[in-house]
DNA sequence: ACTTGACCTGTTATGATATTACATTCATAT
DNA sequence: ATATGAATGTAATATCATAACAGGTCAAGT
């Protein structure tokens, strides 16, 4: 299991701490950056809405509602029907810009996109801020238990409610 | 950590492997055996619209969305509005009796109620059959990822899909 | 027996989330 | 320039979920 032992390393393979202050606006432009490689390296279309679409997803570490991310949208100029923004979440979704999360139904920016990483999300149930941590672990211990069964995983769904740094700081 | 090794342990402990054959007229007798303890023990009240809900729930093991579950009910002379479903569903989740599945948008009994159980579920995408499986060691995989963020863990939601051994045999 | 109060159920209405189907436009390669 | 497939726009509808209120039930205390 690879150890990131340098910094550069670290940024890299790290989730990105979205509970940590961080200079957002690089935070930002960095996905955005990535974002265009992955799909020029796939030959995708980061079309003006997919790409509007993630720039309102990442501007903050929180999940946004399909109809809120529509909202948006329509202010900018787009179309203000569901399947506008339902496809171009779907298209982030599917290649790994964006993630849904389940408990919320709402979606949120991949914090390291390009990176294969299968993401647990952290959800603070008091400012609903969202960050990735590594699933890896949980996922074999998953595999562990479903083998016995006879069970093959696929896909997994990790979210965990609880508190994040600063708000349980502000509740003690 | 406690090891089950004798079979009446075993049997407590261990997910009824819904997968494998078994005698399900019992497994479902047990369930509500156990859930009448169960509120019966808290003071509750397992009326008989709670009661039905969950008989209904029990007669596979498949997780049934509200308006299916409501359907049910309204053939059986309970009233047909959602809330009546809703407030059923609620109660027996609330109470450990049954579990919602989030990324079903739908609910399936537990499978052995009254034990403290931290459950992940392990959901067919062909059968769509829903099993449990023990989350503590995902959960604490989770907890060594989340502490060094400073994030307190306070609920999980682990759902894995893929092939059961029945669905897997088949397209083998 | 009557009252009270808590809880449960039924119903209306509405809100929130998501998809189907089809028409139109756009980008690109020939 | 134009055929092609992909992307977008729009209308309509499906699916999932809750708020608010009106009665009904039941047990405890009087």
């Amino acid at each position: 299991m690879p150890t990131p032992q340098n910094p550069a390393d670290a940024t890299a393979m790290m989730p990105v701490p979205a509970f940590a202050a961080h200079d957002h606006a690089h935070c930002t432009a960095d996905a955005l950056t990535r974002a265009e490689a992955v799909t020029a390296a796939a030959g995708l279309r980061l079309t003006p809405v997919r790409r509007r679409v993630l720039e309102i997803l990442l501007e903050e570490h929180r999940a946004l509602g399909a109809y809120d991310v529509l909202a948006r949208l329509a202010t900018d100029g787009f179309g203000n029907q569901p399947p506008v923004a339902y496809r171009a979440l779907e298209f982030l979704v599917e290649h790994g810009l964006a993630h849904r999360i389940q408990r919320l139904n709402a979606f949120t920016a991949c914090t390291h996109p390009g990176e294969a990483h299968a993401p647990a999300f952290l959800i603070c149930r008091t400012c609903a801020t969202v960050a990735e941590a590594e699933a890896a672990p949980a996922r074999a211990a998953l595999d562990t238990a479903a083998a016995p069964l006879g069970f093959v995983i696929e896909r997994i769904t990790i979210e965990a409610m609880g508190l994040c740094p600063k708000c349980r700081d502000a509740s003690a």
